[in-house]
DNA sequence: TTTGCAAATGACAACCGTTTTCATTATGAA
DNA sequence: TTCATAATGAAAACGGTTGTCATTTGCAAA
């Protein structure tokens, strides 16, 4: 029963009974290495490192959890090519941390960036306006990743 | 052993010897496939095709023979979410048919586009290098997809 | 053309991340 | 505290992909 963001727990029992579903033991503990994890993990490592915490916890809750939080807008699901799924803290409703990725096809490290999103974001707006208007697709996401090598990687 | 594309057999043999492969029948299958489609196949339905003009082939070619012409540059390979793996000619070696991907959520479909890419391809440039030299990464490919509805699945 | 050998092939099994099943447990409203 | 129901964990199933291995094929050399 450990909960590190004792801020949020009032806010997190609002968001998860406005959708139906109880505050639980592990998926306090999930959202809460979620909360701490800076990296993006796979639904191994969270299940690893929640039971370490919370024993109890199996890997099908992970799973479950991250399918709802997903479904909830409170995570992004991410694919680096290395056939599992990871997974990142949208830090709320309107995806405050939203960002792109720069991915090393050969070690498979992920960097997060936002320096250049504002004039990024510009072009994209731009752009899905026209893709709506011409495909008539109403889009509401976009997924930007830049795939080459890393500095180590490279200088091999 | 149906060839259609007899033009680019010459090609395709240097290209394959060039890179210690042989020509063979399942091979010439699969790519004349890829020519001919103008859609996002998986490898079962390339398989599947594949399987009606040469009905010796099986998958584990097909998934042979995709990966060494993604390693060849000659395709590339998608995740659109749908759980398999969607690939596309790049048309030679410099990735001619490079283009962004607008992703139906719902009904997963895909469209491809070009239209907007010039105006794009200027900012990604820019992103590009700058990125190189902060992070310094060689960056040498990049992903684009829009995510939403498509004209079907809005109006449900 | 024939030969010889390494590369390629196909049937099948194994792999592995994810999902489903189902009996048991925990949550939260009354 | 009670109770209906949602959530859970263990285990099995699932499905796309990859590995194994005996057989076949491409193709260069003779
Ligand atoms: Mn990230
Ligand atoms: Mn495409
Ligand atoms: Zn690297
Ligand atoms: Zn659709």
């Amino acid at each position: 029963m450990p909960v590190r963001n004792k801020c949020c727990e009032q806010w997190l029992h609002g968001k998860f009974k406005g959708c139906g579903y109880k505050v639980t033991t592990g998926r306090q503990a999930i959202l809460d290495i979620l909360h701490k994890a800076n990296k993006h993990l796979s639904a191994e490592d969270i299940y690893l490192k929640v039971h370490n915490i919370y024993p109890a916890a199996g890997l099908t809750t992970v799973y479950r959890t991250l399918e709802i939080l997903e479904k909830m807008g409170m995570i992004y699901k991410f694919d680096f090519g290395d056939g599992r799924a990871r997974y990142e803290l949208s830090e709320g409703e309107k995806g405050e941390n939203h960002h792109h990725h720069l991915v090393c096809t050969n070690c498979n490290q992920v960097v997060d960036y936002t320096d250049f999103i504002d004039k990024e974001v510009k072009l994209l707006k731009e752009t899905e306006r026209e893709l709506s208007k011409k495909y008539n697709f109403s889009i509401n996401n976009h997924l930007i990743q830049f795939y080459g090598l890393c500095e180590k990687c490279k200088s091999k």
